[in-house]
DNA sequence: GCCAACGTTGGC
DNA sequence: GCCAACGTTGGC
Protein backbone atom coordinates (compact mmCIF):
# COMPACT_ATOMS: atom_id res chain seq x y z
CA UNK A 1 0.00 0.00 0.00
CA UNK A 2 1.38 3.20 -0.72
CA UNK A 3 1.10 5.97 1.66
CA UNK A 4 2.11 3.54 4.57
CA UNK A 5 4.56 5.00 7.11
CA UNK A 6 6.64 2.96 9.01
CA UNK A 7 6.93 3.93 12.97
CA UNK A 8 9.11 2.44 16.07
CA UNK A 9 7.52 2.18 19.40
CA UNK A 10 9.41 1.78 22.03
CA UNK A 11 8.43 -0.20 25.19
CA UNK A 12 10.19 -1.54 28.39
CA UNK A 13 9.65 -5.00 28.62
CA UNK A 14 9.11 -5.35 32.36
CA UNK A 15 6.09 -2.92 31.95
CA UNK A 16 4.84 -4.39 28.56
CA UNK A 17 6.70 -6.60 26.17
CA UNK A 18 6.14 -7.84 22.47
CA UNK A 19 5.30 -11.55 24.93
CA UNK A 20 2.70 -9.50 26.57
CA UNK A 21 1.24 -8.39 23.02
CA UNK A 22 1.31 -12.07 22.20
CA UNK A 23 -1.05 -12.67 24.60
CA UNK A 24 -3.81 -9.96 24.23
CA UNK A 25 -7.04 -10.82 22.94
CA UNK A 26 -6.69 -10.59 19.50
CA UNK A 27 -2.97 -9.92 19.84
CA UNK A 28 -4.07 -6.23 19.71
CA UNK A 29 -3.57 -3.65 22.57
CA UNK A 30 -4.10 0.29 23.01
CA UNK A 31 -0.65 1.95 23.63
CA UNK A 32 -1.24 4.36 26.49
CA UNK A 33 0.71 6.40 28.33
CA UNK A 34 1.96 7.91 25.94
CA UNK A 35 2.94 11.53 27.87
CA UNK A 36 5.03 13.54 25.34
CA UNK A 37 3.37 16.61 22.89
CA UNK A 38 5.52 15.19 19.57
CA UNK A 39 5.02 11.70 20.19
CA UNK A 40 1.50 12.30 20.48
CA UNK A 41 1.46 14.31 17.71
CA UNK A 42 3.11 11.66 15.22
CA UNK A 43 0.05 9.40 16.75
CA UNK A 44 -2.47 12.34 16.34
CA UNK A 45 -1.31 13.53 12.72
CA UNK A 46 0.17 11.10 11.10
CA UNK A 47 -0.31 7.36 11.76
CA UNK A 48 -3.01 5.22 10.08
CA UNK A 49 -4.59 2.07 9.73
CA UNK A 50 -2.07 -0.28 8.40
CA UNK A 51 1.11 1.57 8.96
CA UNK A 52 3.93 -0.69 10.43
CA UNK A 53 5.43 -0.61 13.62
CA UNK A 54 9.05 -1.82 14.76
CA UNK A 55 8.47 -3.11 18.12
CA UNK A 56 11.84 -2.09 20.63
CA UNK A 57 12.14 -3.30 24.17
CA UNK A 58 14.27 -0.40 25.54
CA UNK A 59 15.60 -0.47 29.50
CA UNK A 60 16.39 -3.74 27.88
CA UNK A 61 19.20 -6.54 27.75
CA UNK A 62 19.81 -6.40 25.15
CA UNK A 63 18.16 -3.51 24.16
CA UNK A 64 16.62 -4.37 20.89
CA UNK A 65 13.97 -4.65 18.10
CA UNK A 66 11.82 -7.72 18.88
CA UNK A 67 9.11 -7.78 16.39
CA UNK A 68 6.15 -6.02 14.23
CA UNK A 69 3.07 -4.98 14.63
CA UNK A 70 0.33 -2.95 12.63
CA UNK A 71 -1.66 0.46 13.26
CA UNK A 72 -5.48 -1.38 13.66
CA UNK A 73 -7.06 2.23 15.17
CA UNK A 74 -6.15 5.44 14.96
CA UNK A 75 -5.69 8.33 17.63
CA UNK A 76 -8.48 8.64 20.17
CA UNK A 77 -8.38 9.51 24.01
CA UNK A 78 -6.17 7.95 26.47
CA UNK A 79 -9.10 7.05 29.39
CA UNK A 80 -6.19 6.59 31.77
CA UNK A 81 -4.71 9.80 31.99
CA UNK A 82 -7.28 10.58 33.79
CA UNK A 83 -7.39 7.37 36.08
CA UNK A 84 -6.19 8.23 39.67
CA UNK A 85 -3.65 6.25 40.71
CA UNK A 86 -2.57 5.22 37.17
CA UNK A 87 1.14 5.34 36.48
CA UNK A 88 0.83 7.92 33.58
CA UNK A 89 -2.55 9.77 35.51
CA UNK A 90 -2.49 13.61 34.76
CA UNK A 91 -4.74 15.70 36.75
CA UNK A 92 -5.22 18.17 33.47
CA UNK A 93 -6.43 16.06 31.05
CA UNK A 94 -10.08 14.66 31.59
CA UNK A 95 -13.08 12.94 29.20
CA UNK A 96 -13.53 16.64 28.01
CA UNK A 97 -10.13 17.51 27.35
CA UNK A 98 -8.08 14.15 26.78
CA UNK A 99 -5.07 15.79 26.24
CA UNK A 100 -3.05 12.55 25.24
CA UNK A 101 -3.79 10.01 22.81
CA UNK A 102 -3.57 6.74 21.81
CA UNK A 103 -3.47 4.50 19.24
CA UNK A 104 -4.27 -0.06 18.95
CA UNK A 105 -1.92 -2.13 17.18
CA UNK A 106 -1.61 -5.73 16.46
CA UNK A 107 1.16 -8.01 16.52
CA UNK A 108 2.53 -9.01 13.73
CA UNK A 109 5.69 -10.78 14.10
CA UNK A 110 7.68 -12.05 17.04
CA UNK A 111 11.31 -11.73 15.51
CA UNK A 112 13.05 -15.27 16.59
CA UNK A 113 15.75 -13.75 17.42
CA UNK A 114 15.98 -9.96 18.67
CA UNK A 115 17.87 -7.55 16.67
CA UNK A 116 20.52 -5.42 19.37
CA UNK A 117 21.19 -2.21 19.02
CA UNK A 118 24.98 -3.08 18.50
CA UNK A 119 23.87 -5.10 15.99
CA UNK A 120 21.47 -1.73 14.46
CA UNK A 121 24.24 0.76 14.81
CA UNK A 122 26.27 -1.71 12.46
CA UNK A 123 23.72 -1.52 9.40
CA UNK A 124 25.08 0.47 6.52
CA UNK A 125 21.00 1.21 6.34
CA UNK A 126 20.62 2.03 9.12
CA UNK A 127 22.78 5.09 9.38
CA UNK A 128 20.98 8.35 10.41
CA UNK A 129 18.05 6.39 12.22
CA UNK A 130 16.59 8.40 14.87
CA UNK A 131 16.68 5.66 17.01
CA UNK A 132 20.15 5.24 16.70
CA UNK A 133 20.86 9.00 17.28
CA UNK A 134 22.73 10.02 20.18
CA UNK A 135 20.36 11.37 22.93
CA UNK A 136 17.36 10.18 21.02
CA UNK A 137 14.70 9.56 23.76
CA UNK A 138 11.18 9.42 21.79
CA UNK A 139 8.91 6.89 22.19
CA UNK A 140 7.19 7.38 19.22
CA UNK A 141 9.29 8.21 16.03
CA UNK A 142 9.22 7.61 12.24
CA UNK A 143 11.26 5.00 10.17
CA UNK A 144 11.76 5.66 7.02
CA UNK A 145 10.64 2.90 4.37
CA UNK A 146 13.77 1.71 3.75
CA UNK A 147 14.75 0.97 7.62
CA UNK A 148 11.76 -0.63 7.88
CA UNK A 149 12.99 -2.79 5.37
CA UNK A 150 16.15 -2.84 6.27
CA UNK A 151 15.36 -4.13 9.71
CA UNK A 152 12.77 -7.03 7.74
CA UNK A 153 15.58 -7.82 5.83
CA UNK A 154 18.14 -8.50 8.80
CA UNK A 155 15.64 -10.50 11.02
CA UNK A 156 15.37 -12.58 8.26
CA UNK A 157 19.03 -13.18 7.73
CA UNK A 158 19.37 -14.36 11.21
CA UNK A 159 16.54 -17.16 10.72
CA UNK A 160 18.91 -18.97 8.39
C1' DG B 1 23.57 3.00 39.97
C1' DC B 2 25.68 6.54 36.93
C1' DC B 3 25.06 10.13 34.01
C1' DA B 4 24.25 12.55 29.52
C1' DA B 5 20.57 14.27 26.94
C1' DC B 6 16.37 16.02 26.68
C1' DG B 7 11.57 17.92 28.09
C1' DT B 8 8.92 20.55 31.37
C1' DT B 9 8.12 23.85 34.90
C1' DG B 10 7.98 28.13 36.98
C1' DG B 11 10.18 32.45 38.77
C1' DC B 12 11.35 36.64 37.04
C1' DG C 1 10.42 34.95 26.67
C1' DC C 2 14.60 33.59 29.19
C1' DC C 3 16.73 30.14 31.67
C1' DA C 4 17.89 27.51 35.91
C1' DA C 5 16.14 23.75 38.36
C1' DC C 6 14.18 19.63 38.19
C1' DG C 7 12.35 15.15 36.42
C1' DT C 8 12.65 11.45 33.05
C1' DT C 9 14.68 8.46 29.67
C1' DG C 10 17.59 4.91 28.58
C1' DG C 11 22.27 3.11 27.38
C1' DC C 12 25.95 1.50 29.77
Amino acid sequence: MSGTKYWLLKTEPESFSIDDLATCPEQTTCWDGVRNYQARNFMRDEMHVGDGVLFYHSNANPPAIVGTARVVREAYPDHTAWQRGDPHFDAKASPENPIWLMVDIQLEKVFREPIGLDQLRTAPALVGMELLRRGSRLSVQPVKKSEYEAIIKLARQKHR
